[in-house]
DNA sequence: TCATAATTGCAACTTTGTTGCAAAAGTATC
DNA sequence: GATACTTTTGCAACAAAGTTGCAATTATGA
């Protein structure tokens, strides 16, 4: 789907900037941080704006946050017929965080009166390039 | 075991600071942010101080950072013969974090060559008070 | 095209955490 | 207990990450 239509889905205004913030996201292969995305937006946007447009997007569940460390959050495109409670693979030699593929999840035995909503794995450890 | 055996067992010098420290952790029921730590201890005692001790009794294994979210990091005493890669329950209404029973978490078929150190997983939700 | 509503940029502010340095408190030895 | 030495604590200043209010700019629908 292109970021047009994507942002026409979910209702939003298409402006340059959300077309290129999903298109960057689209493209990564990894979760991107806010800094992340602001260098890659070339032109230089402010950081305000790259901050609201992540909120956004992630109230009209275009993108899913993942919480890496206290000083580091991640975004990544939610894609079709795609959970996003599948864990997450954080190298902590490279920083690249990447999604792991969607091993059921334990039913957690929770206490009586408790109600999940979502579930946010981190998986820390060293991959497979910077193990060589 | 007391506050002062504690630090004596992992070699740090008997401060009133890190007694009351130790102390305030060793009560609570759930994980508590450095700021709630700070309200806790009565005379005003520098921030500062608090997450350089904070830092130091990670740095030796006294106790356990759970990252919530990327504003909110919480810590718990580790307790003798309790393991440290359970899963925790993150309360979105009341904001307590707590310890979920230690289930077996699912080994996940990791791609090859990555190697896993620690694993983290944060279940959010409401708790059974927040859900009367 | 034009009016209206939404988006963006700027400045200022808040929160969370860090660093360097001097003062205060702890530790070991006598 | 007094003394010397090391460690801990507090203060000031700084840095990074994110928020808020407001004015200027850009999108949308008639």
């Amino acid at each position: 789907m292109k970021p047009e239509d994507i942002l026409a889905k979910h209702g939003l205004s298409r402006t340059s900037i959300r077309t290129k913030l999903i298109q960057i996201l689209a493209e990564a292969h990894e979760a991107l941080s806010s800094k992340e995305i602001e260098q890659q937006l070339d032109d230089n946007v402010d950081r305000v704006t790259i901050y609201r447009t992540i909120k956004l997007f992630e109230d009209k569940g275009l993108i899913h946050k993942i919480v890496v460390d206290e000083q580091s959050t991640k975004y990544r495109l939610i894609r079709e017929n795609k959970s996003t409670d599948h864990p997450h693979f954080h190298c902590i030699k490279c920083d690249k965080v990447v999604c792991l593929p969607d091993t059921p999840l334990p039913c957690c035995d929770l206490p009586q009166g408790f109600r999940v909503s979502t579930q946010n794995t981190i998986i820390e450890g060293t991959c497979q390039k910077c193990n060589k």
